[in-house]
Order: structure tokens, then sequence, then C-alpha cells
DNA sequence: TTTTTATACATAACTTTCTTAGGTATGAAT
DNA sequence: ATTCATACCTAAGAAAGTTATGTATAAAAA
């Protein structure tokens, strides 16, 4: 696991990437896909995740449809046009930080990439 | 500039590399550096760069010096022993971070390194 | 069959780590 | 004389997490 310190922040991104990827997934469902890409070096709390997918929709980049298995539910959230944009701003201000990360530390001979 | 979010948790890992480099560097020329060698996209503010590199001897990664410029103080900052440790490991854990984001992020074949 | 584990949602109190704003002071440039 | 750059500092507030707690269903294990 890494100190939550550098995963803060980066949460939305996470999120809405997946959500371009996948068309429509639960929260739930996110959290778990995360651990398992990472191999939970990333696990996503609760307390985190909920609030965000919540923030989310109220600013429009996603909207949410609910689904019952059985008698409980799943409420599943998909981009949309706007949330396409937020994702691609946000992977691409990421991908450029890091960048420019990788520069400030002196990681780019260190830890060749290719 | 990059959203605050992204800078949020790398401050301290950056701070103990730039010591690693310079050996002595006083708070003001911590954040003209990183001004300059990020070209203004990473600006730290003060209010969170004396803080953290208080806490920072507090902790025991560095020790202080203080040197008068006239009657002007500067207070350099050095690394210690213990700081040395503290930076390899900040600096690996982001680097290694840096490269669970890009997979989690499919960036591997969209922003080639090399 | 009862208990635990996994699934699935949610919120509230607290913590950390910033930003914003303010304060003090010297020295150089306009 | 005033503004700008240098150089330190702290306090109030905001943002975005963690930890803890709550509710409930379904499956697996004891």
């Amino acid at each position: 696991m890494y100190s939550s310190e550098l995963i803060k922040g980066t949460l939305k991104t996470i999120v809405l990437n997946l959500l371009k990827d996948n068309k429509k997934m639960y929260g739930y469902e996110i959290s778990q896909k995360v651990k398992s890409m990472t191999n939970d070096k990333i696990q996503i709390t609760e307390g985190a995740l909920y609030p965000t997918l919540h923030a989310l929709e109220k600013q429009g980049d996603v909207t949410t449809e609910k689904v019952y298995i059985g008698k409980r539910v799943r409420k599943y959230y998909i981009l949309t046009d706007q949330g396409i944009n937020t994702m691609t701003e946000r992977v691409n201000e990421l991908a450029d930080f890091m960048k420019t990360m990788k520069f400030l530390l002196d990681l780019d001979t260190a830890t060749p990439n290719v």
C-alpha cells in the first residue's frame, strides 16, 4: 500500500478513467477493480469513494442508474459528455504532472520506462 | 500550474530530493528552484513550504544552520543520515506509485517515455 | 443452523496537508 | 520615496482523504 497522501488528488481521475473503459460501473465494482489492477497497492476506501461519486454526479460528469439484484441495490455510474471532457483533461494533466515530477526527481534516467 | 490536489503529498519528497542534490539549501531557494526547474508549473507556496521544513526538522530528517547575509538571515537545511533514508524511501515510493498510475490509466502505450 | 464473510450502499467525526491571507524586515531598483 | 525581490514566519480556513459506524442482503463456512 502506498502512503495515502499520494493517492489523494488522483481519485477522481482514476474513477473517470475506469468509467471511460467500462461504460458503466457501480461503486463496489470500482473499488475491487482498482484493488485487483494494482495488486492491492491502491485500495480505495468507501469513505473516500462514495462522496467522490456523489460529487461527480453533482457536477454533471456522471449520471446514475439503479439496478436491483434480487433485493440488493446497485447504483451504476455512467460518464456524461461533459464527464468525457473532464476525464480527458484530468488524465492529461496527471500524465503531464508525472512527467514533470520525473524530471524534478531525476527519475528519467534512473527508471527507464521502455 | 497544476491543480493543487496533485502536488499534495509530494512536497516532502520534492524537498528531500532537492537537498540530496544540493547538500544545503534555504527555503526561499527551494521554492525558486522548483519554480524554475518546472517552468513555473509547480510553485510551492510559503505557507506550505515552511511548515514542511519545520516538520522535517522536528522528525530528524534535516538539520539547520543559520547564516547572516548582512542583516538578513538565511536558514539552511541539510539532510541527516536518517533524512537520506527517508528521501530514498519517499522517492522510490513515488516512482512506484507513478508506474502503477501509468498502468492503471493505460498511459504506458499512450505516452512513451524514451 | 448459526456465524462469518462478501456484497453494496451511505454518512459523520476527525486528520492531514494544503491555500489564502496576513505579518515582519532587509536590500536593491525605479 | 516607493516598489519589488529577498527572506523568514504563523493562523484561519478549505479540501480531500481516513477511520468508524450504520444498514441490509446473499453466500459460504463452522
